[in-house]
DNA sequence: GAGTGGTCTAGACCACGTT
DNA sequence: ACGTGGTCTAGACCACTCA
């Protein structure tokens, strides 16, 4: 796509112009496919240059007005393609300074690069069996988590959870019963929490904060999931928040490891 | 910050004109702050109608045009803050139609939305102690695994990793010898791997991909990292990739589950 | 002071979906 | 035909960094 090479520090730095180089691109022109966002077209072939190792991590970029003269751009869409350079982790602009290459972050420590992850297996059926849903008065521990007075009122909510009719999950539940006064068993047997919540009470979930760690199965487990009691689970810890950021669940849950895998895509 | 409420889609819709709610906001002026990007406040106002539940799930934004009349700004600003909305996961822009709140993805079924992740533990030491680095003929699964021809040549590596000496994983790599064709046992017991490649044979690595499972320390695990044999440990099984999308290395490993967990957060 | 990126405007034309 | 969002321009002024 790109009919002339991109411009170089020294193609555009006063201080030592080489004219050699700078005639590298004389009167050079981006030639852009039609039907294709320009700033997409930008964005790819910047990214090549990342990619081939010509801008190396740590490159400074050349400015913003050299790179709207070498794509025949305007500035708008010149930075809406470093924009989404940006986003992606690929390149950093610092204000004042320039636009950088990013280091690759990939395994340069135990802090994961982010990505996406998603939970890998067979779609848990709607609806559980509900083992316990009682309203109690809430123990110190739980209450701090929850960040209520102790012995407030709670619901403590127990649930096994099923894959095509077989069990695959038990869940531990705690909610401020302020949220929902009269919880329903039968209601939960069929639905799922959120959507009582939403349906029921107007409460909205957001965001969530999950723990994973591994696990062995242990008697209670064995019991109710009908696995072997060596069988790997995860150990899954969650706090699920109301749009008003208030805590509207903690949830312990054990779900069957030989079942289910995380997948997580790293960059 | 906001003097007056936003239009509804009535306010606009020059089918169903309601000349009451459209006086609710006469000549109305967004209130700005100085000093604060204009995009970032429309971004928090209109945010905060969704968190309000002014605007739920499913809802029709009003259009660009009334967004700009009713901030008093440009439709590039206003592009932006709702542009950011969307990238945020908030609201959904269809060409032709609309821009529409979206459906929270929380909970609705086994495939987690995604957010990000991190590993959360103790930094691990660089380097490793190196337990084995041969040079073999790929046997035929792990050649079906690295895309190579049976019989390639392959290194072999066989690395224990610590955390402030103590050590908590043990690591199989595998890697087609073409890419580094003399790997160093020296070199990686104080370095990265990542680097030696970077540095020594000018690999540059890309995405990865990492499964997680969780599982139960074997008599390997138990010898190398010093622990009980029932000690959960996570089943780590990653597959990185060049920058040119090659498959670089593919690797097991086990994580001692008592020092390490992930973290996960949701939207 | 010179150069960088950050923000913002007021237009324009287009592609798409609905009516 | 009309209204929607998608793209793009050619300016402008500002805040920040560094020499």
């Amino acid at each position: 796509m790109l009919k002339s090479p991109l411009p170089t520090r020294d193609d555009i730095d006063p201080v030592a112009p080489t004219p050699g180089a700078a005639a590298a691109t004389p009167g050079a022109r981006f030639a852009a496919r039609p039907d294709i966002p320009l700033y997409y077209q930008i964005k790819e072939d910047v990214f090549l240059h990342l990619r081939s190792g010509q801008w190396p991590p740590g490159f400074e970029l050349p400015p913003e007005h050299a790179l709207c003269a070498h794509y025949g751009v305007s500035r708008g869409t010149l930075r809406r393609a470093i924009g989404d350079l940006v986003s992606e982790g690929f390149v950093e602009r610092r204000r004042g300074r320039g636009t950088f290459v990013c280091q690759p972050k990939l395994e340069s420590g135990v802090e994961g690069s982010y990505r996406r992850f998603r939970m890998i297996g067979p779609p848990l059926d709607p609806g559980a069996r509900v083992l316990a849903c009682e309203r109690v008065a809430a123990l110190p521990d739980i209450a701090g988590v929850l960040g209520l007075a102790p012995d407030a009122p709670i619901w403590q909510l127990e649930r096994v959870r099923h894959t095509r009719g077989e069990p695959v999950a038990i869940q531990t539940s705690y909610l401020p019963a302020a949220l929902c006064p009269d919880l329903d068993h039968q209601a939960l047997q069929h639905r799922h929490l959120v959507d009582v919540l939403r349906d029921v009470y107007g409460v909205r979930l957001g965001r969530a904060v999950e723990y994973i760690d591994p696990g062995v199965a242990d008697r209670h487990i064995v019991r109710h999931l009908g696995v072997t009691p060596t069988t790997p689970v995860f150990r899954i810890e969650r706090s699920t928040y109301t749009i008003d950021n208030r805590l509207a669940e903690y949830r312990r849950a054990s779900l069957r490891g030989d079942l289910y895998r995380y997948r997580i895509e790293l960059r």
